[in-house]
DNA sequence: CACACAACTTCTAACGTTGAATACAGTGAT
DNA sequence: ATCACTGTATTCAACGTTAGAAGTTGTGTG
């Protein structure tokens, strides 16, 4: 009905054709374009009563930069990625979440690109994804061995997350890292389960293609934990570090919680495979954590709501998403400092299923 | 060391001090910068062994047209944002997958920002957030009412997902939304709660502040299929749809599940509520189902592992998060139809917790 | 040989922004 | 009155891309 072409209602003001740039606030505001940067950027001095006529220009056109010319101009977009397996996983939301947080306090805004661990999309996201958009890219890895990363030629300041990408040998790292301290964090969670009178402890999650990963290093600790008591080690592979993994894999192991030497006790490499595990167990019968002990590690709010509760290794994740941040944006800024690997902190969170 | 200011490693191929554009690749393709555009975009009609020549340039110097001057050109920045409460609810993780996988079909990328169901920051969302960089968003409003939509000048494509900024009188909607049926889904549970054999069925989860809302929808459904068998209706609000917000309520209501009139059923608005509420009813010694039954909405994986395992009302997700994108793209495209509301299915799954 | 047509080039312009350089006015000193 | 100086404000140019129009080849057709 209405001739105009914008579609908006008829009682607020109608939306405009064309969004309002400077120009148009500077003809509104009676001043050359260049001062309303200047007011906008605060780049150089504006006399007071100019800059407020500028701001109630702006005001009433409801005037926002745009955000294409400026990051052409400036060569900067202001957003970083965040590339993590599956956003559906508790600890990568909690994980995004943090990450969002700490950008958000350098004014930056983060988009999430889920690779679903599959090699050939790690891979892209290695050699630069979306270097056209993205000032930076925080990466959590998974299937990706340390070669890899070294091979694609640094195109975007990127940071990564877990030991993944490391190389073995100890070589120097091809980006910044940021870790928790995997084998500590085991011994200590395998401890806690020997301290409590568990004699036959499994651990849940090794990994045959992994060379560096976050499950052999857990599995370090969780070793080297059980060899100080003189106790056996037995570990076993999941396929996927999710609920689903963990009950298939227990699934398959029931027969190892009967006997003279029934297991008493699962380290879980995450607590989706504990919670998988623990689902399993109680589906066959057995008591969490009166026949098995059963903890894992991200502290995820599922363990505070499982039953029973979960005891798990929590990092600190907002320390790891800022300090994530902070090294990306260095490197956006011109830093070239050589790569290190920052560990850091994490605690043990004992709930009902070591008890 | 190096006079290389790139910092770049030394066997690979040193990072260039800048970004390849459209001339290089011309230049060493050696055609016009029109033929490559052409080439990228498809624009115009281009011979075989010269797309050939002008992509083999391309690949040799991993040239990806800039996406802020192309954004610029074109007005379009082919981005979106999905505006939640917090990406850490698993429910919202699950959409936020849902719509980064529809949106990805389409070419676009997602940006996702939370709203802690903060009434400012969704104000803020509503008035058209970062118009500046979006061509759209979805927006799953918490705090928000009905009539605060309509008063913000539809700056930006928009789509809401939820019936809470509807008007109440069935006015004409501000923007398409698109929902699952509340109200049958709520009798549907309902019915099969009653059909299990509960007289004494409760619903957790309805809200003061809530004129429009999801709560308010699935509490209508639940009282009717009550009302139709002649049983008793009890409802209760809850502070959060949040564990910790089904754990606070039904915990100050514990009395309410012993005596003759003991609540032998409970309808929670959704799974985290159920969850929440399953652990305190737990702690409290009574037991799920034989106690009580527990049932919730959104299909999260969560209730596939809990203890007991979760009754819900699962959405189809990937239906709601592809036409929620259809709809905002075309917007974008120009579209000025008249907003509609948009439903799609759901389904309840059936598991221990209703047994 | 003129003509149509396809493939490509050249040229112009524009998207909105901001850094660098420059112009301008007003003040105070010489 | 001239000059230097300071504080403001302005003009210029460029970021990388693409749309459009007009011109230039080369090839095949009538």
């Amino acid at each position: 009905m209405s001739e105009d072409p914008s579609g908006a209602g008829d009682g607020a003001p109608a939306r405009p054709a064309r969004r309002p740039n400077v120009k148009d606030v500077a003809a509104l505001a009676g001043v050359s374009w260049k001062t309303v940067s200047n007011v906008v950027n605060g780049t150089a001095p504006v006399r007071d009563s100019t800059r407020e006529r500028v701001q109630r220009a702006i005001d009433e056109l409801g005037y926002r930069p745009n955000a294409a010319g400026r990051n052409l101009r400036q060569g900067r977009s202001r957003l970083l990625a965040l590339a993590i397996p599956e956003i559906r996983l508790a600890y990568f939301a909690d994980l995004a979440h943090a990450v969002i947080l700490a950008a958000k306090a350098h004014g930056y805004t983060v988009l999430i690109d889920e690779t679903f661990a599959e090699p050939g999309h790690e891979q892209v996201v290695a050699e630069g994804f979306r270097v056209d958009l993205l000032d930076g890219v925080i990466f959590s890895p998974q299937a990706l061995a340390d070669s890899d990363l070294v091979a694609a030629g640094g195109r975007l300041p990127m940071v990564m997350l877990g030991e993944a990408t490391l190389p073995v040998d100890g070589g120097t790292a091809a980006a910044d890292h940021v870790v928790i301290d995997n084998v500590a964090s085991a011994r200590e969670a395998t401890e806690h389960l020997i301290a409590s009178g568990r004699r036959r402890i499994g651990f849940l999650g090794v990994r045959a293609t992994e060379t560096n990963g976050t499950g052999v290093l857990r599995h370090a600790g969780y070793k080297a934990a059980l060899e100080a008591h003189g106790l056996p080690v037995e570990a076993f592979p999941a396929p996927a570090y999710s609920r689903p993994g963990g009950a298939e894999v227990v699934g398959a192991l029931l027969d190892r919680f009967t006997g003279p030497d029934a297991l008493d006790g699962l380290v879980c490499a995450n607590d989706f495979l504990a919670i998988g595990a623990m689902h399993v167990l109680r589906a066959a019968g057995l008591r969490v954590p009166d026949d098995v002990a059963v903890l894992g590690w991200d502290g995820t709010e599922d363990g505070i709501y499982s039953n029973p509760t979960l005891t798990t290794v929590a990092p600190d994740l907002s320390a790891l998403a800022e300090l994530a941040v902070d090294l990306v944006l260095a490197r956006v800024g011109g830093s070239t400092a050589t790569p290190q690997v920052h560990t850091v902190g994490h605690r043990l969170i004992v709930r009902e299923s070591t008890v």
